[in-house]
DNA sequence: AGCATTTGACCGCT
DNA sequence: AGCGGTCAAATGCT
């Protein structure tokens, strides 16, 4: 049986995997014209650190079901009031969101941007626990009646942790990261049939989103660095995408899967763990870095 | 002044 | 009864 810690390990070890062939890249700029492009190798960096944080951060009550403690608010009691409603209910909201469509992310920052405009509307002490819960809707919660909401912990303190749980769908339709050449972070939910991702074991679909998640957000963070690099040198962001979308299409990576191997440096690169570790990842349905 | 955050109170659920 | 989610007045910030 693939612990989670050896989950993690293998995450990590892929991860230093794609930084070395990011560096021979960077070292080689054209050694291999058919290689991924730096973007897609970042792109897997991250989502291999993320992942890892993800496995590493998880208790053992969630590795069961990160989300037992919410679904179990489904609907299915819903009695009536006994008092009387006051004019502005404070009524705990008891909808389908709690029950399928809400999951969890993992990150050392607390104020990690994943692409969304957030308003704090509270914060509670939680019960066994030494930190405190704050609670978020999205800005545009009543200017676009969206329902999206989400709560922040610290989990962790050594590393910090900061497990932010998601809630409802995001029907503002309003994206800090949205531009035309690049995946838009959207509703996460939304956009699951389009993400590709590692998925660790069969029954963790839910665990699967929030891998994807995370990189999908993370995917806003490397696009504004890449976005950084060039503004300097087109002095907007429409030719910055311009030049990136020109130098991605150059690149033959837009297929989904990992890089081909041909060269010895790409050799090197695919047997690092796909080819030597193949048992250990065959038990993941399916690894998969590239872009859509 | 306008907006965001804090915080105590309220309320539903278990 | 206690816990956790939400509300809204108070407060802080720009």
């Amino acid at each position: 049986m693939n612990t989670s810690h050896e989950k993690a390990v293998q995450a990590i070890l892929y991860g230093h995997s794609c930084a070395k062939r990011l560096k021979l890249q960077l070292d080689h700029p054209m050694a291999d014209e058919r290689s991924v492009s730096n973007y897609d190798l970042a792109k897997s960096i991250v989502h291999c650190f993320s992942s890892a944080i993800s496995i590493f951060s998880d208790k053992p009550k969630s590795e069961d079901n990160l989300f037992s403690d919410l679904s179990s608010r489904d609907s299915s009691s819903s009695s009536p009031p006994l008092l009387p409603q006051r004019s502005h209910s404070k009524k705990r909201k008891n909808n389908d969101t709690y029950s399928s469509e809400n999951w969890s992310h993992d990150s050392p920052d607390p104020n990690y941007y994943d692409g969304f405009l957030w308003r704090k509307y509270g914060q509670k002490t939680i019960k066994e626990s030494k930190h405190q819960r704050s609670y978020y809707r999205c800005s545009y919660n009543i200017d676009h009646a969206c329902g999206a909401r989400k709560h922040e912990q610290k989990i962790k303190d050594s590393p910090p942790v900061y497990r932010t749980t998601y809630f409802g769908h995001h029907t503002c339709n309003i994206n800090q990261n949205q531009d035309a050449d690049f995946t838009t972070i959207g509703d996460p939910v939304d956009n699951l049939e389009n993400a590709r991702m590692i998925r660790f074991g069969q029954d963790l679909n839910q665990e699967t989103s929030c891998l994807s998640v995370s990189v999908k957000h993370e995917e806003g963070i490397i696009k504004e660095e890449t976005m950084g690099q060039y503004r300097g040198t087109t002095g907007n962001d429409k030719d910055c995408q311009n030049v990136i979308k020109e130098n991605h299409q150059s690149s033959p990576s837009g297929s989904s899967t990992p890089p081909s191997s041909s060269g010895s440096e790409i050799d090197m690169f695919d047997s690092d763990l796909l080819v030597e570790d193949l048992d250990l990842w065959d038990r993941y349905d399916l690894y998969d870095f590239g872009l859509r």
